[in-house]
This record gives C-alpha cells, sequence and structure tokens, in this order.
DNA sequence: TGAACATTTGAAGAATTGTTCAAATATAGG
DNA sequence: CCTATATTTGAACAATTCTTCAAATGTTCA
C-alpha cells in the first residue's frame, strides 16, 4: 500500500505539471469562446454555400436566393448572420444590396478545412 | 419602354452567365455538406477547449474533465463527437483512454481562424 | 469472483438554431 | 404621392444540440 502511495505521489506531482501547462494555453486562449462562435458560423451548409457563391462572384440577395433554392428571407437571416462575423459585407446600390466577401481569410479557412476532409476521406 | 426590356434581356443574359459558373462551383463542392459538419465540429467552446487541451499533451479522459471542470460523462459525449469527426484518437491502455489529436490540420485550421480572429478585432 | 475505478452510452429536459410567414422599411420610377 | 420591387425584421414552430443523470461496459487487482 506504501508503494503505491508514492507511486501515486509521483503520478499527481507530474499530473499538476501538465495541469499548469494546459491550463496556461487555456488561459493564453481568451479567444476561445470567439473562435467557437467564428466556427459555428461557418457550421451550417446555408452559410458555406453562400460563400461559395461569393467566392465566385459579388451578389445581391435575390440572386443567391436563386441559386440556392431557398426564399429570400431565409437568406437574408443568414447574411445577417455572416454580417456580424465579419465574413460578408453588404453596400446598397439602389434597391439592392449587393454582398461580397469581406477579406481572403474566409476561403483561406474553407480551404484549411476541404484539405483535412480530403485527406481523411 | 422597349429601351429597359432589351436592358433587363441584356442583364438576364449577364446573369445566366453567373449563375452556371456559381452553380458549376457549387456543384464541384460536392463535400460542402460535409465542409459544414466539420466546421459544426469545430463549433463548440468545449470542443475547442478540448482540442486546445489536447495540442499541449495527450491526454487521458478523466485529466480533461477536470482540467475543464466538467462531468466525465459530457466530455465523453463531446469526445465521441470529435472522434467521430477524425479530429482526435482515443487509445486504450488499461482502465483508461489516452487521447490525442488525430493529425495537425487540426491545429491549422484553428490558426487560420485565430488569424481571421485578430484581424478583424 | 467481487470490488473499485475509468469510460461509454442512452434517455430526458433545457437551450439554441434555422426556416417560414407576415409585416415593416427603403428605394426608384411614373 | 402611389406602386412595384428589394431587402430586412420579428415572432413562431420544428429540429437539433448540449448537459445531466443513471445505468452499462470494461479493466485491474486482490
Amino acid at each position: 500500500m506504501d508503494y503505491f502511495e508514492k507511486k501515486n505521489d509521483t503520478k499527481e506531482r507530474e499530473n499538476e505539471k501538465v495541469t499548469d501547462l494546459v491550463r496556461r494555453k487555456i488561459a493564453s486562449e481568451e479567444k476561445i469562446y470567439d473562435l467557437a462562435e467564428l466556427f459555428k458560423v461557418f457550421g451550417d451548409s446555408t452559410r458555406t454555400k453562400i460563400l461559395c457563391c461569393l467566392e465566385v462572384k459579388d451578389l445581391y440577395v435575390g440572386e443567391i436566393a436563386d441559386l440556392l433554392n431557398m426564399s429570400i428571407s431565409a437568406v437574408s437571416h443568414q447574411l445577417r448572420v455572416l454580417r456580424n462575423a465579419k465574413l460578408v459585407r453588404g453596400i446598397k446600390e439602389g434597391k439592392e444590396v449587393k454582398y461580397s466577401l469581406d477579406d481572403n481569410h474566409v476561403m483561406m479557412i474553407i480551404s484549411c478545412a476541404l484539405t483535412h476532409l480530403n485527406e481523411k476521406d
């Protein structure tokens, strides 16, 4: 019994080191919530489709709705989500609003993920 | 009226081109659903935290639960999600199961997203 | 075998999310 | 000003998701 207690002590001390290491890591990533929020935005196929459309060309809301066979309202709701996440930008042109990707990180993130998928499948 | 009809015709023809272009793009990305599914997995802060922990060191289920102050059950459920997405791997070591990141794409995807966050904020 | 421990699993409830529908807002043209 | 068109917005419902709790599984060791 003594033997095992000693062993456990050692294990616990090692474990504290690991614990500290990881805790520091997590703490340094205060952005972990924002990160998850960002991924959440990508994690819907309607939104991913919209992003892929916009990679090809800037588009009006109605055009996107036609392309995806969705209601304009549904698309608009999703565009708001994408706008809030700063993944797309909308610029008013008369009655219409033309949407475009906000920057090229958007497609870099998607490419990254596609690489993973291609390797795993 | 004639004038505008002509204008609309032209616009429609242009639009067809765009439409085709985008449709081809979407079709070529049959993986768009898988892509969204993958992002969905990243899109939960518990899972993101688990991944960040595992980046530092391979860990047992109980260790992760301690680090995140969560129930073992909750962690185990999330580990299953991560396993199904092939983001982590679990190897049985006696009574315990040691988890590790499945490959280094995982952290590349996260880094990509962090870059975006840092630029936008 | 039986007790102790680590992990997984299933079911249930609360919370979140996406789409729809109807109504509101905004703009251009007559 | 009034109509037609484009988009946004809010409320409501259905579907999905996360955590909890209890029970099941699997492993080690005496």
